[in-house]
DNA sequence: ATGGTAGCACGGCTA
């Protein structure tokens, strides 16, 4: 059972580089984010083509989400409780069944945060995209307590927009300010790894030297430049059936590539 | 210091 994240930065830009990559990892599940699309002009032949159920969450021009699967999708939600005032289309969950039991996919495109911008007293200025990007986060925290609470296999996956440690980037010094790299962003990653979930490709990859986005500008991709911010974060009960986790970079070798590269657990059954 | 790249959609925002 592969289940798979992927930043895909524009589903119609993509349709040959995200035939390709399903052809060739041909995942059970993958989740992508930043269709840039709506749900109506979603190019759902390129997916369903292929034998996959699609389940989307799109908005004009921005963000976007989406899941894909062999298995039938059931109890499908879309959008993050907790604020009714948020149209960003960032949050889709549905239910697969599996040959044991079945497992909650939670697909995300975290909010980038930048610019950072902060008042007087050092605090997010309100109403500003860093003060938004950290209030996600503690939406995100509130629905995944839910989702621990009742002690099924969840799995909470994404580009989550936040470099976790320093081994995490290239060039870590590039990134001290940015939103991605905040003290307050990675502060809000750790407590929701200290609530008990599990970061999937740490519990097997440990060291620095793996990442899942390069920059299309100055060859990042050549030179390796790049930062580990596309997360699969394990339930304690997702976490016993863990058998890897990798990050697939021949996407981002490829032509006309996201600036993203996809992340694939697998699980047994 | 500036400009370097890409997607959506056709102007400017987002990343």
């Amino acid at each position: 059972m592969k289940i798979a994240s992927f930043n895909i930065n524009g589903v119609k830009a993509r349709a040959e580089a995200l035939g390709r990559w399903l052809d060739e990892a041909a995942p059970d599940v993958a989740v992508l984010q930043e269709i840039k699309s709506t749900d109506e002009t979603f190019p759902r032949a390129l997916i369903e083509d292929r034998g996959y159920n699609l389940e989307t969450h799109g908005q004009k021009g921005f963000n976007g989400v989406a899941i894909a699967s062999k298995r039938p999708l059931e109890d499908v939600r879309r959008g993050l409780p907790g604020d009714d005032a948020d149209t960003q289309a960032r949050w889709i969950e549905a239910t697969v069944a599996t040959d044991s039991a079945a497992l909650r996919i939670c697909g995300l495109y975290l909010p980038n945060g930048n610019p950072v911008e902060l008042g007087d007293d050092g605090t997010p200025k309100p109403g500003g995209k860093f003060a938004y990007k950290l209030a996600w986060m503690a939406r995100l925290e509130a629905r995944i307590r839910a989702l621990l609470a009742e002690e099924t296999p969840a799995v909470i996956l994404g580009d989550y927009n936040v470099i976790p440690q320093p081994e995490d980037a290239a060039r870590p010094e590039a990134w001290r300010d940015d939103a991605l790299f905040r003290p307050e962003s990675r502060a809000a990653f750790r407590r929701l790894l200290n609530l008990g979930l599990s970061d999937a490709f740490r519990l097997r990859q440990p060291g620095p030297g793996h990442y899942t986005f390069w920059d299309y500008q100055g060859r990042a991709f050549d030179n390796n430049n790049g930062i580990r911010i596309d997360h699969v974060l394990l339930t304690p009960q997702a976490a016993d059936r863990l058998e890897d986790c990798t990050i697939d970079t021949a996407p981002r070798a490829g032509a006309k590539p996201s600036d993203h590269t996809p992340i694939i657990a697998r699980f047994a059954a």
